[in-house]
DNA sequence: ATTCCAATCTGGACACTGTCAAGCTGGTGG
DNA sequence: CCACCAGCTTGACAGTGTCCAGATTGGAAT
């Protein structure tokens, strides 16, 4: 039978729901996405997801891999196709700054306190966290920033500027120009 | 009558629910608030806070706007109590990032984009923001930093680090630490 | 091939929530 | 003295997360 949609054996339920969830993450905020309303887009009861997720918060705490997942990928393949260090930089910012904007309510899914406390993230979320500083921690001490406390102060800016950009406070060309002063300011020589 | 708490007439309940709900914004996000739960807190019914706002959101927004000019009033004594205009930018900032982690449910509910969105802010919030953003501009005007993203890239930066504190990615520490190495950066000469 | 099992899905139930509608209360202006 | 009306209350409804007990299935062991 495979995947085939129907019937009483599903096939891979969890995918599906997540699929469906992550559809409408695209739309509303995760705080609005009701467990109830993900099965019924899969076309299951409402109680089929708990064969497949714990809770409510489990449902959100794999949307939350799956968009860390997504916006790691992008940021990486933004540093790789750079052609200078100083570039790389600017490029894994500008990845970041733009998935918050472009996916606010997946990004806001991923920084949730309540869908992952950091202090005890989930076995597939804490190296994808890693995963995300590393590369970044990379880019900065390739383009020269060694210092202590600067890829914690770079990671902090282009986070700052596209939450703000996310929830409107300014526009993400805004964002983006200011990512790029400030890196002409942190970089050591033009 | 004027201001005692029970009979049938309460005096200023619309106060009395804020002051209630803002108690609960320490112990948990706003998300978990129930208007019902504020209500009890209260000692009304769970249809009272209906004669003093609107919605849920209503109640929401006022909290908000309170916790708006909270951190407003602190990043302005701070600024204001610096000896130099390198300091009352440090001192600003600090401020910022102290709240974020301090008060992060209320910190949260202040850039709820769904609590408050800001292409259409409260009649209230709007200067609030607005005199937030010219704190920021002046300390950083003074300190030296007048090229058009600057101010942007300030309040991203102090943002990103409180919110990602705040959420537990590291410490506070950790976060003014990595202010302070960006502003040394960041600010022209030493 | 038949039987059985464990995983999967279903329906019903409970407490809780936001919100609407209607009724009670008690001080105030006529 | 009375009628009013803002402030508060009770009642009801739909929607939600979650627990429970039953129904259904595909595949494994015999």
């Amino acid at each position: 039978m495979s995947s085939s949609k129907d019937g009483y054996h599903h096939g891979d339920l969890a995918r599906a729901l997540e699929d469906a969830a992550m559809q409408l993450l695209e739309r509303m905020p995760a705080a609005e996405i009701s467990l109830r309303e993900v099965a019924r887009a899969a076309n299951v009861s409402h109680n089929a997801p708990y064969h497949h997720f714990s809770d409510r918060l489990g449902l959100l705490k794999a949307l939350a891999e799956r968009s860390m997942a997504d916006l790691l990928d992008r940021v990486r393949s933004a540093t790789a196709a750079a052609p200078d260090p100083r570039a790389a930089l600017a490029a894994g910012g500008t990845a970041y700054i733009r998935y918050a904007v472009e996916h606010p309510h997946a990004f806001d899914a991923v920084y949730d306190p309540t869908v992952c406390v950091p202090g005890s993230p989930t076995a597939t979320m804490a190296p994808l966290i890693d995963a995300l500083e590393g590369a970044l921690a990379d880019a900065a001490l390739a383009a020269g920033l060694d210092r202590p406390g600067d890829v914690v102060a770079l990671w902090g800016l282009v986070h700052g500027l596209g939450t703000l950009a996310a929830a409107g406070h300014f526009t993400l060309d805004d964002a983006l120009a200011a990512a790029s002063t400030a890196l002409d300011r942190l970089l050591p020589a033009a």
